[in-house]
RNA sequence: GGCCUGGUAGUUCAGUUGGUUAGAAUGCUAGCCUGUCACGCUAGAGGUCGACGGUUCGAGCCCGUUCCAGGUCGCCA
């Protein structure tokens, strides 16, 4: 037996017990005739006291560093000295006899479990996962990864949902992301995928006649990280609902968000109904498609307003204005700031901006500023005191652009609410784009399923339709995705016809699918919201990094394990594969 | 792939206009210390200033190239 109790859960009603602990020493104190040793596990941690009357010898204490394990025989007693900071810090081990169970050999690479761990260089804290996660903070954090986890997979059996596993080596889809690629040793030439999702396979569970599915299912795309994006893979709570609709699947994930973030935070949750805004109205409001709803700003289009203005950077360009309450109080700097901003990170032109002082429009463009004008911005809400940020710019790019600087201004003047979970959904995304070529691409996924149907898609300019294609977004992050799949085949066939497809390709590319939609499919809908981006936002962390036990770095490599690797040449030969190494 | 920021003791950072032997904190090692809990005090070790090239009498600092890391855009059905 290597311990009777854990080091976070003596007391001072164990006093006079022998224990024995086993643990990690955290920090040693020697006051010479008489040590204290912090004892620490993940429960917590416990002082064992050294004194001068006890037979352990400096001899006996030579491998006992920091952060080596070791064992400890003692007895519980009461402090003199109490300390109150810790749920132990009444009692102390007096030890007996200590043994060292795992030798701490070498000079650690950076201070465990100090203040400072956090601040340490990131890629050397990879290479040390195994070290960084003695770390309370990372430690805690992986552990309320396994309770919400928990969590979810009790909300969601409680919801009738079933857990069902679907394939890790699938096959290749050609829409979406680029996929990892697994070679087949048994089929030379031929490859395997890692999914991207488990798409296909819980619609073709949907047509098994499973009613409910969900699976806390790995994803894999091979595309660029980004501070809430792993680079690789990642995990989604996978779910799907035959006989379902929108709502059906909107309000479950309010079910599931509302639970999931209540009992694991204290911050405030927004009740359902969460609101649902039009992807449009998004863009418009916001200028983005996941929009932080703590930032209390918005975009408003004074388009119309400068029609006739003289001054050239405004002229037959749309122009997004963003009012911002108390904002003439902000000294040029800020606006300096803000213009650099623009340009260097946002890609604007430039940011123009007033600010609205004893009536009068002073700063930056105050001189274009016409009577109609002063009417027209006092009608969208402009008053005293206020600063308006004028962004001009062709329309998509004059949305995005506003977007940015709505979002930076916020942060600037510290104009996001605290301490609050801020859900919203947006819907009705349309069901295609115009790609950069010219030509007619699915915007989203091209399982969804097209609001107003084979009419629609018949008659509709296809760039008006919509499709039953949905987000959830919780302060500025997108934390799931989802749609009302298109389970008629016919509908199908059109829907991809109109992004350039033939109905062969779908039988090539979507094969199952298409077959299986052939005998008898119940209309299904489903989500899949991320569970990475989900422990992030309930543990505030900014990095994604945070919230996985074993992370990539940002070119997609394990610094610890040192994947990828090269491997053996008779790997190679076995999947029929020869490298081409002269690039 | 583009852009931005950074790279100086084990770690976190400072380093003036280019000027003698590159500093601090922390960690580590040794010594002292009977109530510490981020113990304290004293001493010590520890540096290819990411790499390469250039300008200069002289480069941590200026210039060029490159590598690495993070952020961001592209990308992410």
């Amino acid at each position: 037996m290597y311990r009777d109790h854990n080091c976070g859960e003596l007391t001072i009603k164990n006093v006079g017990e022998k224990v024995t602990l086993a643990g990690w020493v955290q920090r040693i104190r020697n006051l010479g005739s008489m040590k204290f040793i912090d004892l620490r596990d993940e429960f917590g941690i416990t002082q064992i006291v050294i004194s001068s009357e006890s037979s352990i010898t400096d001899e006996d204490l030579k491998d006992v560093v920091t952060e080596c394990v070791i064992q400890v025989v003692g007895n519980v007693v009461e402090r003199s000295n109490k300390n109150d900071k810790i749920p132990t810090g009444e009692i102390e081990i007096d030890a007996e006899k200590i043994e060292v169970l795992g030798k701490c050999k070498n000079v650690l690479p950076f201070e465990v479990n100090s203040d400072k761990a956090g601040d340490v260089r990131e890629d050397l804290r990879l290479e040390y996962r195994f070290l960084d996660l003695r770390n309370d903070k990372l430690h805690q954090t992986i552990l309320l990864r396994s309770d919400i986890i928990k969590t979810l997979r009790d909300k969601m059996n409680e919801l009738g949902f079933k857990e069902i596993q679907t394939p890790i080596l699938a096959n290749s889809s050609p829409e979406g992301a680029r996929d990892y690629l697994v070679p087949s040793r048994l089929h030379p030439g031929e490859f395997y995928a890692l999914p991207q999702a488990p798409q296909q396979f819980k619609q073709l569970l949907m047509v098994s006649g499973f009613n409910k599915y969900y699976q806390i299912a790995p994803c894999f795309r091979d595309e660029d990280p980004r501070a809430d994006r792993a680079p690789g893979e990642f995990y989604q709570l996978d779910f799907e609902m035959s006989f379902a609709e929108q709502e059906d699947v909107l309000s479950t994930m309010e079910e599931i968000f509302t639970t999931v973030f209540k009992k694991h935070t204290n911050w405030e949750v927004t009740k359902p109904p969460f609101v649902r805004i039009p992807y449009r109205e998004a863009m418009e409001k916001y200028g983005i498609d996941k929009p932080d709803l703590r930032n209390p700003l918005i975009i408003q289009d004074a388009t119309e307003l400068f029609k006739n203005t003289e001054f050239n950077a405004f002229k037959g360009k749309t122009v997004k204005i963003i009012i911002v309450p108390n904002g003439a109080e902000q000294g040029r700097k800020f606006f300096d700031n803000m213009n650099e901003f623009a340009i260097n990170e946002a890609g604007a032109k430039g940011l123009a901006w007033v600010k609205l002082e004893d009536g009068n429009y002073t700063g930056g463009i105050a001189k274009f500023i016409t009577d109609e004008v002063k009417q027209g911005l006092e009608e969208l809400g402009a008053k005293n005191g206020d600063s308006i940020f004028f962004i001009a710019d062709e329309f998509k790019t004059a949305q995005k652009i506003a977007g940015l600087v709505r979002i930076e201004i916020g942060n600037r003047l510290d104009l996001i609410e605290k301490n609050v979970y801020k859900f919203c959904f947006i819907v009705d995304f349309p069901m295609y784009e115009l790609s950069d070529e010219g030509t007619i691409d699915f915007n989203h996924n091209p399982f969804s399923m097209p609001q107003g149907g084979m009419e629609a898609l018949n008659n509709q300019d296809p760039l008006d339709i919509l499709a039953y294609q949905y987000d959830a977004v919780c302060n500025g992050y997108e934390v799931a995705s989802g749609a009302v799949r298109n389970h008629n085949p016919e509908l199908m066939v059109k829907a991809f016809e109109i992004a350039g497809y033939t109905e062969e390709d779908v039988k090539t590319k979507f094969g199952a699918l298409y077959n299986a939609f052939q005998y008898g499919t119940p209309p299904h809908a489903g989500a899949a919201p991320g569970l990475d981006r989900m422990v992030m936002l309930i543990a505030d962390s900014k990095n994604i990094r945070e919230v996985i036990a074993f992370p990539k770095n940002k070119k997609a490599r394990d610094v610890m394990m040192g994947a990828p690797s090269r491997v053996s040449k008779e790997q190679l030969d076995d999947v029929h594969i020869i490298l081409n190494d002269k690039k």
